[in-house]
DNA sequence: GTGAAAGCGCTAACAT
DNA sequence: ATGTTAGCGCTTTCAC
């Protein structure tokens, strides 16, 4: 069996409490006794059993994420930013997929919630009931979404459809089509908001590269010369389409997406987007989420987004 | 506080250890008496708390993934995988990106070590030692990489090259080039000997975008009509290299990777690649570990790989 | 500042 | 087939 901290105490000539407590509680054991145990705990390698201790403090040091669809690179940076904060204060990060399925979601974070002392959830789809009721089981923080009295770490999108527009306005642009996403989504609603009905909207389309594709076959029905799609996989469907029929991007079509997710640097013609602070708002989750675990009121926090210029968008062919 | 065994023996009218054993161990109790356990269970909701449990058992009911980094797509689909045949189990999903170093890596594992059952482990780049080391903290099976007595699930990108090369050449290409991936990479390693010297290697290169710019940049100074990348996020940064300088793919050269990523499909022009079970993988992995845990010995599963051909590559322009 | 002892919720002998 | 009971390794009163 592994050392515990029996062992430590009997070789540190002291007792499991004192070794307790130089871990947990280093104020309350003298300096020089501390040291000692320190070094024995070192010696022997000792780690605390964690299931020893949650059992007793109730909480268990792990936290878990729930996303939609691990394939949009979207949010594979949300796990990295979640990690990497968490990794810093030694809590571990259970993760699930949920498969843009709202019933699997709700229970992976039933199940999650008897181990984990919170859950950040990615959830544009689940209604407002099903979230505040999880936000009962388990402290909760959510992504680019908002539900009363929970919190939320928002990116705003509303503002980079406000750069999105002026991008292209000064670009000699007047005509643009807004290619939406699930109209209960978060996200979709902000873009529309940041839009002020400067654009005409088509829609909705599924948020992935084949509704990317559908889109803009309706899209080239209108006589805009610019598609702003509503995330970047759409964006990439949308090139595709046009690269089918030879339209040119950005010479006949600008096109934008939003998110940056790696491919977007990556595609020929390179695409405008805005780039979502993703890796940062795993972050902050993981921050507002041990907040709450102090008791602290549930809060929001608003993440700015910003235009990323590339090749994908470029000068109205018919303007001066 | 929550809902104990004792709550549901006093309702159930039955002592703690009938409770249990209803849960784990059905085959030891009336039946009768099972369903009446069972009934209270549902109607106070309990949840049997994991710590208490593993305390006595030793067991976590957990398991680990590292994997070097989340932002390569192959990595997302093995989670995926990992975490859909997990959770059939009951079994939850700690993950960790490394960051392609290993000594990060290694620590990640140590501290997973004490809170999982076992972890899968995506490590192109640790020692040998290293490996071994950290298999005997914690039951392991490795992606892609074989190491004495560790278990490990390979995919045979050796016969995926073969089906490259066969390809091409019933195209009539005779002079092509493999853009290498990191020299101690076993997969690359598996690609070379499925060359059979057929092939001129160049590298190796870093395996994402900006390697393969680089790489495209040194296979134009060959004669090479056909370029095969060590991976499709080379792949594509062959390709944006290429339309940079305005040479067509693949009317002049042809290019194919290997992965199978989601953007393969989604590119212009949609690439030709070796898809590799990258979900499937997952899932073995984890059946692996199960059969670790049951002290089977190390065991070696390969999954086969198969090529999908699409618009990146062509007959060889100047064959008949 | 430190030690003794009582459990946290559960499983696994050991009885019956 | 079921009940009793002793801990798993740790934290936390409560004494001193």
């Amino acid at each position: 069996m592994a050392v515990t901290i029996r062992d430590v105490a009997r070789q540190a000539q002291v007792s499991v409490s004192t070794v307790s407590r130089a871990l947990s509680a280093p104020g309350l054991v003298k300096e020089t006794t501390r040291q000692r145990v320190l070094d024995v705990v070192r010696g022997l390698g000792y780690q605390p059993n964690r299931a020893a201790r949650s059992l007793i403090t109730g909480r268990t040091g792990n936290l878990g994420i729930v996303v939609p669809d691990l394939e949009n690179p979207f949010y594979p940076a949300v796990l990295r930013g979640v990690q990497t904060r968490a990794g810093e204060a030694g809590t571990s990060v259970f993760f699930c997929d949920s498969r843009e399925d709202p019933e699997t979601e709700a229970e992976l974070v039933r199940t999650m919630a008897a181990q984990v002392d919170g859950v950040v959830l990615c959830s544009p789809l689940s209604s407002d009931e099903t979230i505040t009721e999880l936000a009962n089981l388990t402290p909760l923080v959510l992504i680019n979404r908002t539900v009363p009295d929970v919190s939320s770490v928002l990116m705003d999108s509303g503002s980079g459809m406000d750069q999105v527009i002026t991008h292209l306005e000064s670009l000699g642009h007047t005509e643009y089509v807004y290619l939406g996403g699930p109209t209960m989504s978060w996200s979709h609603n902000r873009r529309l908001q940041g839009l002020r009905n400067r654009a005409r909207v088509l829609g909705p389309f599924e948020p992935n590269f084949a509704g990317g594709r559908t889109a803009a076959e309706q899209a080239l029905k209108t006589n805009a010369t610019a598609f702003i799609a509503y995330n970047d996989l759409m964006a990439l469907g949308v090139l595709s389409h046009l690269a089918e029929h030879d339209i040119k991007v950005p010479q006949q079509i600008s096109v934008t997406g939003f998110d940056d997710i790696l491919y977007a640097a990556m595609c020929s013609p390179a695409l405008t987007t805005v780039a979502m602070p993703t890796e940062e708002a795993g972050k902050v989750a993981v921050d507002l989420l041990a907040e709450r675990l102090d008791d602290a009121p549930a809060e929001r926090r608003e993440l700015p987004t910003n235009l990323v210029i590339r090749a994908s968008t470029r000068k109205h062919p018919t303007s001066t």
